[in-house]
DNA sequence: CCCGAGAACATGTTCTGTT
DNA sequence: CAACAGAACATGTTCTCGG
């Protein structure tokens, strides 16, 4: 086995789930399960009123109208200390973050106004300093003043939101507001520990959301060469709807090829998938040979059950 | 222990490193490394000639200019056997991938025109199915006709470009052209391992790619509350540009608040925090209550190193 | 070298949460 | 309740690759 150095929990941005039923209709929707999570969990997804969603109204406003400082669109607000635009913001935050470093090929000499803020990445950047953003006022830490109360608050709030499992009946499980609990007393003010359970339980959200989706890994084989490739699934969790019964009702859209199969989830396959989405993210392995890789590969999953055999490595 | 089905690799989309030099200019950058990767590896990224990268040229073309099925916009080609847009063909099939289901409020009557065409997706959708794209012409399995010769080649490919990594010097290791080469006695036909293997082998370049990243998790700290929650790191590792050498040069962007840190990076948290992200991705760890979920995060990381002295638990 | 499917990349908008 | 930072979400563009 090459060396592997064992990280530890570090702490992270932010995540917050979407499970406020706050829609702005109400519409009538008696589905199945009918769950309280904002974004699509009920078969159909009721599109928003207009004025938004990327929608090209005009949007009445009625504060002083500021200007981006960097390209001249709307302002939404002061943002990093300079009025500007959401995608000037955004872009400046970005890059940022990343440390990117663009250069002109025109000597920083290129326009930038509402639609050609995007030629130049470089003098955009540099007028969005010089309109005076400030790089200080970029949280890269967003806990600086992240108390252990607000986050015990988070989650109480997580635990008391997990009300779509709807599935594995096991919620006549007692213990869960105790055992959930982040016990204090286990954990007290070092919140490494508490923060990493916390993770777990983030994960789990992230996990429950993706296999009760319309996510289907059985259709989107490729080889395991391009599998762990891939993002990790996770990133688009919220991507796809939640299916509040399985066998999803046939989609209305879905052409004969696909209805077929789409209807059902391959839940072998899907956990299976979710699992090696997991082993995505790990850091050690690229530092392993070959032969260790597979070896641990084989040995992670012949851990629990017999994938080994299938290996026989 | 909870009930833990472990699952089994399963293939998906496709990936594909970009990592050929054959970036629009050639200026005579000549840093430490050096690297053959097209997108930032070197500390500086030229902006590309003007006419790309989302500036509002009108690019002149010589085609038959096609005009979007859907929205009017100018025709990039046939696609899903339909002339349209890239924003179209794109939306048509996350759509379909998703199985996602718009339901229009004004009874399928919105206007779909270049700007409006966000307004609604049912419409926009439906538009899409009437102007006649064809869910079957979406692959869903990329690889139906990939072959094993590819596959190989693909590989083959992998391990050709892998010269970047730079930092652990054990390129000494002569068996890496063979025990490298997913040999086809092991796996044969059975595309299941072989696969698997090349996830591996995708897993490090995701990995390398990020640890040499200016990708530095100390200044993402928020708790672990939120660590996990977030989205794997893994899922945005192209976005960092690589840094030749730590610690790296200054930035003439950054400040000071951020310059006197930014510029070296803590490898401890980092190799840390890569190997939960990779933990972010599995499976089971839903169905785990939460003790048992804290023993096997302190088991995962106790088994290689000392966590569990952390985590007393 | 063209086409077209899709991954990767880049942007912009909306939602959530904290002050 | 307003502001604003950032995550999540949605969309559009460019690159890669096999036919
Ligand atoms: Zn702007
Ligand atoms: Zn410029
Ligand atoms: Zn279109
Ligand atoms: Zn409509």
């Amino acid at each position: 086995m090459a060396n592997i150095t064992i990280p530890m929990p570090v702490l992270f941005p932010e995540p917050s789930i979407s499970i406020n039923g706050s829609e702005s209709d109400s519409d009538g929707r008696s589905e199945s399960v009918t769950p309280k999570l904002t974004l699509p969990f009920t078969e159909n997804e009721i599109e928003p009123q207009p004025s938004s969603l990327y929608s090209n109204q005009p949007a009445q406003l009625k504060k002083p109208l500021l200007k981006c400082s960097v390209c001249g669109d709307r302002a939404t607000g002061v943002h990093y200390q300079t009025p500007s635009c959401n995608g000037c913001k955004t872009f400046f935050r970005r890059a940022v973050i990343a440390q990117r470093k663009f250069v002109c090929r025109n000597g920083g000499k290129c326009a930038l106004d509402k639609h050609g803020r995007c030629g130049c990445r470089a003098c955009r950047f540099q007028k969005c300093v010089d309109a005076g953003m400030n790089v200080n006022a970029i949280q890269h830490s967003p806990s600086v003043n992240l108390t252990l109360s607000i986050a015990r608050k988070r989650v109480f709030r997580h635990q008391h939101q997990k009300g779509y499992e709807s599935e594995s009946a096991d919620e006549s499980q007692p213990s869960t507001s105790e055992s959930n609990g982040i016990s204090p007393m286990i954990f007290g003010e070092h919140d490494e520990l508490f923060k990493t359970i916390n993770i777990v339980l983030r994960i789990d959200e992230k996990h429950t959301r993706l296999r009760l989706s319309t996510w289907n890994p059985y259709f989107e084989q490729d080889g395991l060469v391009n599998f762990l490739s891939s993002d990790s699934a996770y990133g688009n969790a919220t991507r796809y709807p939640l299916v509040s019964q399985w066998p999803a009702r046939p989609n209305h859209y879905v052409e004969k090829r696909l209805m077929k199969a789409e209807e059902i989830k391959f839940w072998y396959f899907c956990d299976l998938a979710l699992s090696v989405e997991y082993l995505k993210t790990f850091e050690f392995y690229s530092q392993l040979h070959m032969a260790d890789k597979v070896s641990l590969f084989c040995l992670d999953f012949g851990k629990t059950n017999d994938f080994k055999t299938i290996a026989c490595l």
